[in-house]
This record gives structure tokens, C-alpha cells and sequence, in this order.
DNA sequence: TTTGGTAGTCACTAATTAGTGACATACTTT
DNA sequence: AAAGTATGTCACTAATTAGTGACTACCAAA
């Protein structure tokens, strides 16, 4: 029988409160206190369990997957097909359409992003690292089969900039530039010039 | 002779106490407490002067430019080449390299359009709408002499939120992508990276 | 059943926050 | 010069912050 008293269980209401909080406030008003209350734990079970807040926003972080999973994008990819520009083509539209839609969905990712370009601590400079590390993955695709990696990155760097912006706008703002960002026709729109991008592109290349 | 003890004065220290700590720290330490200490003048006066620190702010956000100055940007527009595409094109990169540049410099800028992510109040709200409505001068003069706003309005706002993030990004990290955002260089990439797209696309319209 | 360690509670400190009321001093007007 | 007003100073409150020390209660092992 599982004993009333759960240390396991306790800090798992701490790691989850901290998510609760920043879904739904951001990191802003995070804090020991804040916690606690939000967990219903004491705090003192904060420096107890995790040395600190910053223990506690260590494994939280860690915990969760905040990077986008780009291994799960090129899950669905068949590998013997690439060398047709056609496929890759659709490949890229279909993982940068991933990505869209991934951020576009989640919050918290949403907030951590936007933490990372608030404060840098040792903690939200690891995130972007390991984000930078995997975020590559479309760049390293095209590169490898197009060899063109020199031209090819700065326009996806452009273009995951891009989308990563208007969903962090998103949040707040109804428009950018005149689309709408806080409909889904907006985003279908954007998407559709995410296409459009990577169409002309393609179409340069076989030239 | 200017009286010692001058209002003017004391309010345009309070104003460039919050630019010195907005350039320094950013928005987030941001207090009557910080801001009277550094304006070495007493934090009742922000109450007396400007009702509070929301009305200090606004009065530090209101005297500085803080929209991308479009107007500038379309001052060496010569109105009567408009109808020649190979001049729109040139100018569509003119100004795409004006808001890079712009957003790359200033500081301050970048400091603002984070605290827009991070807090929507009515001075943050006020600012983006403003943004919004002078921000989208560049669609506009396509869209006029092209007819095809529908299109090209995602298109910018991906290009433009992409370099926009990228700038905010480069406070704290040095890669994007790959693409090195901490140098000169880098950007150099990233410029190439916008009129490769402009290119594309005016290509596309030739056909 | 006693004993030792741990999970969790509570009450406190010291620092910092936003905001206010009372006061003094300088400038201006009469 | 006298009086009044506006500028600036100071001391205070109440709330909230991070962090700590002392305590109780439970659980497990001896």
C-alpha cells in the first residue's frame, strides 16, 4: 500500500504546478511562494526536494519535451524515396507544416520560448542550446540530399523565425502585417506562403 | 536663469532613468523603487509627475519612435518608377534591409517588442496596434501596384516576423538554424537569404 | 514496542515592493 | 517683504518576497 505520506508524489504536484503556472501566467509571476500554493505544498519542500526554485525549474524543464520533436516529424519519412525532389519537396512542406502547427498548439512551449528571450540563466541557455542542436534536422535533410546547405539555411532559419514569431504574437495580438494570426484562416494563409516559399524554391532548382 | 528646483528637468531624468535601465536590464526589474534610485530623485514624484509608473512608461514610450519608421524607409521612392518591376523589386530589398537594419541596432526596439510578448496592458497594446497600422506599408505599395495583397501579405509577414525574431534572438544566443546570428556575417547570410526570396518571387510574377 | 529518520506544518525573519501623508524648502506672485 | 504655491524630502504602512529553524506526525526497521 502506498504510504499517505509520498515524497515521489509531492514533488511531482511541485513539477506539475510549475507547468500549471506557466501555461496559464507564463513565467513571470513564478516563485516559491507561487508554487507552493498552487502545488498546496509547502514550500519549504521546495529547498527540501530541489535545493531551490531554480532545482525545481531544473527538472521541470527536463521532465517535459520542450524542443520540437523533430525525430518524430521525420518519422514518416521513406528514406529510398528522397532522392526524388518532388517527395523532399512535399517533405519540406510537411515538416515545416509540423512545425506550424506544433507551435502554434502549445502553450508552454510558446512560454518558454518566450523566457528564453526574456532572461538567460543557466537553465534557459541549455533549452535553446538543445533546441538548436535538434532544430537543424530540416536543414541537415536538404543540405545532405541538395548539397546546398550554405544557401539553404539562412532561408529556413528565416522562414522558423517567421512562424515562430506570429505564434508568439499570437498570443496577444489578432493581427500581423494584416493577416490574421488569431484565426485559422490566418494560419492557413500563412501556410499556404510557407508552400509558396519552399515551391518557388524547388522550382528554382530545376531550372 | 533656471530655477533650481525644475519639474521639466526631474521628469526627463525619470524618462531617461527608464530608457537607462530598459537598455541595461530590459523590462523586468522595472519598479518606482529602480527607477527613482536611478534617476536619483524621489519615487513619489513618478506618482506626482505621471500618476503612477504606467503613465511614466507611456510618457518614455510616447517620446521615443518606436515603430519602425516607415516614412523614412519610403522617402527615396521615386513614385513615377513604380510601374517598372525591376525597380519595385529593388526597393522591396531596400526596405526589407531597412527593417533588418533597424531591428538589428536598436536596442531599445528589441527590448520593447519583448516586453509587447511578455505583458499585454494597454500601453503594450496601444504600441502593437500602432506598429500594426504603420508596420504594413510595405504590403501596402505591393499589394497597390500589384494587385495581389491577398498573396503577398502572408509572405511578408513571415519574412518580417522571421527577421524580427532573429533579431530578438541574437541578444542571447549566437546560432539560429546554423546560421551565425552574432556576426556580421551571419546577417550578411540572412540578407541574402531575403532577396533570394524576393527574387523567386518577382520571377514567379514575370511569367 | 521502542527508536530513528523522514514527510510535512508552522511561524518567523529580513528584504523589497507599491503607495501615502506630513513636512520643509525654494520660487513666484502680490 | 509677505504669502502662497509648487518642488522635492522623509518616514511610514501594508503586502509580498525568499529563505530558515523548530516542530509534529508518520512510517519502517530493530
Amino acid at each position: 500500500m502506498a504510504p499517505q505520506r509520498d515524497k515521489e508524489q509531492t514533488m511531482q504536484r511541485l513539477i506539475d504546478a510549475v507547468g500549471t503556472i506557466i501555461g496559464r501566467e507564463g513565467f513571470r509571476n513564478i516563485g516559491v511562494n507561487t508554487v507552493a500554493k498552487e502545488a498546496d505544498v509547502d514550500k519549504v519542500l521546495i529547498y527540501r526536494y530541489f535545493g531551490g526554485l531554480d532545482g525545481l525549474l531544473k527538472a521541470y524543464a527536463y521532465q517535459k519535451d520542450f524542443w520540437l520533436n523533430i525525430d518524430k516529424l521525420f518519422g514518416d519519412i521513406e528514406p529510398e524515396r528522397l532522392n526524388d525532389m518532388c517527395y523532399l519537396k512535399e517533405i519540406t512542406k510537411q515538416i515545416l507544416h509540423g512545425q506550424l502547427t506544433e507551435m502554434r498548439a502549445n502553450k508552454e512551449l510558446q512560454e518558454i520560448l518566450i523566457w528564453e528571450l526574456v532572461e538567460r540563466n543557466n537553465l534557459t541557455a541549455q533549452l535553446a542550446a538543445d533546441r538548436e542542436e535538434k532544430g537543424t534536422g530540416l536543414t541537415r535533410l536538404l543540405s545532405g540530399k541538395l548539397g546546398i546547405a550554405q544557401e539553404v539555411e539562412p532561408l529556413i532559419a528565416i522562414v522558423i523565425a517567421g512562424v515562430t514569431y506570429l505564434a508568439l504574437r499570437s498570443r496577444s495580438d489578432s493581427h500581423f502585417n494584416g493577416v490574421n494570426i488569431s484565426s485559422a484562416d490566418g494560419w492557413g494563409r500563412i501556410e499556404e506562403g510557407l508552400n509558396k516559399i519552399v515551391d518557388l524554391y524547388f522550382e528554382s532548382l530545376a531550372k
